[in-house]
DNA sequence: GCCAACGTTGGC
DNA sequence: GCCAACGTTGGC
């Protein structure tokens, strides 16, 4: 299974990720979302898309680091992400660690993915999920027209890399 | 368990 | 900044 994880860039963009190398994914507090990430296995392919901005579309590629671990920041009065529902004993939201693979320099934009009409959840009417599955055969398309966009050839990505 | 009111997401 | 489409909350 491959996914695709939504952030705003203003506050965490690819950019940040490649700076950090491998970065801990916090702040889902919706229960479909985390299923997701409690789902999730080292070493499987996301793509790193950025929401709620100039240009939406996916950025990058990372990998699964880290496997589902418990959200800390939910327990943090002063995080933006607190949440009182949320104990040490019962916790209830749950983030992964990710580790930057790639990051093209032509982002693939909404409306150029909403262009070749996968079925995907991303383009479906009010979709709000900010982590979603995303079956390998629209997963090898999307690579392949990040790929195909790009100016150059050695901006490209291929999995066998 | 229903549902109105409210809050959030995210494209535009 | 607008607002459609959800998700959540809480009274009943």
């Amino acid at each position: 299974m491959y996914w695709l994880l939504k952030s705003e860039p203003d506050v965490y963009s690819i950019d940040s990720l490649q700076k950090a190398h491998i970065d801990f994914w916090d702040g889902v507090r919706n229960y479909q979302a985390r299923n997701f990430i409690l789902e999730m296995k080292k070493d499987q392919l996301a793509f790193f898309y950025h929401s709620n901005c100039k240009t939406p579309g996916i950025a990058g590629l990372m990998a699964v680091e880290k496997e589902a671990e418990v959200d800390l920041c939910a327990f943090d009065s002063q995080s933006p992400y607190f949440c009182t529902k949320s104990s040490i004993e019962k916790p209830r939201w749950y983030g992964a660690s990710f580790r930057f693979i790639h990051l093209w320099p032509k982002p693939l934009s909404l409306q150029d993915i909403k262009k070749s009409h996968f079925d995907f959840a991303l383009t479906r009417k009010g979709n709000r999920l900010s982590v979603m599955p995303v079956d390998s055969e629209i997963f090898l398309a999307l690579i392949s027209l990040l790929n195909s966009t790009q100016e150059r050839q050695d901006y490209q990505w291929h999995q066998s890399l």
